[in-house]
DNA sequence: CGGTATCCATTCCGATACTG
DNA sequence: CAGTATCGGAATGGATACCG
């Protein structure tokens, strides 16, 4: 439901329905990668294309592509493109707004963390 | 994608891999409905089935039942059911884990206000 | 190197109908 | 009333190939 999600806060949007906060901003970060992405683009600042696969290793050329371009097109990310010797290479960083979002993502990481350990206490996942 | 990082986190999780703290917060709320649903059993306490598909007009059954049944699973929500006269009435309501989400959607709605705001004033809805 | 298009398997989800 | 099963269309996403 990612992409339905975007679709669906964009639509409502354009009709003048600002009704859906909560689930726009879900759909800022809800993508595939796209909390990873956001993540690292922080925590390392500017990256290359390559760089970002790299680092996710189980991640398709094709759905990177799509999830950065959909990041661009959102106003979190900029892209950079540089040519040298016919060689391309494009650059993506965070903008302010995209940086905005690292107090939630922050916060789903803290929030996650904490409930993984008191699932763990509990005995919930049999690891003991 | 809902689904599939749903089922992905708990993959990782039950290899004792734990480093999918946020993903695992965010496949808590991100199936359709759920945030939704979390936010009115927040504010309006405990409610039924048709309750709560009343307030999703839009709303499957299925779809609706499938999205209760995983936020049980996961915990953040508890079913009582109660029969009589040959009739069931089932009761749904935020644990304490549940609650405990409220502050991230909260903010959710802060960051997607505020974004939407800020998008309208610089145009780029041609709303005026 | 980075981006896009095509093809195809898999998954999602609505409509519908059937249980207790 | 609440929950589940089935079916079929739609959307997702991987593999691959092909442009700049």
């Amino acid at each position: 439901m990612t992409d339905a999600l975007r679709k669906y806060t964009q639509e409502k949007i354009q009709k003048k329905d600002f009704d859906c906060a909560k689930e726009y901003t879900l759909s800022m970060f809800s993508g595939k990668y796209k909390i990873v992405i956001i993540y690292h683009l922080f925590h390392d600042g500017t990256m290359r294309f390559n760089q970002i696969q790299r680092l996710l290793d189980d991640a398709t050329h094709k759905m990177l592509a799509q999830q950065l371009k959909e990041l661009t097109a959102d106003g979190l990310v900029t892209r950079r493109e540089e040519i040298a010797n016919n060689r391309k290479a494009t650059y993506y960083s965070l903008t302010a707004t995209g940086e905005s979002l690292m107090p939630i993502i922050e916060d789903m990481f803290t929030w996650g963390t904490k409930r993984l350990e008191a699932l763990e206490l509990a005995g919930n996942f049999k690891l003991h």
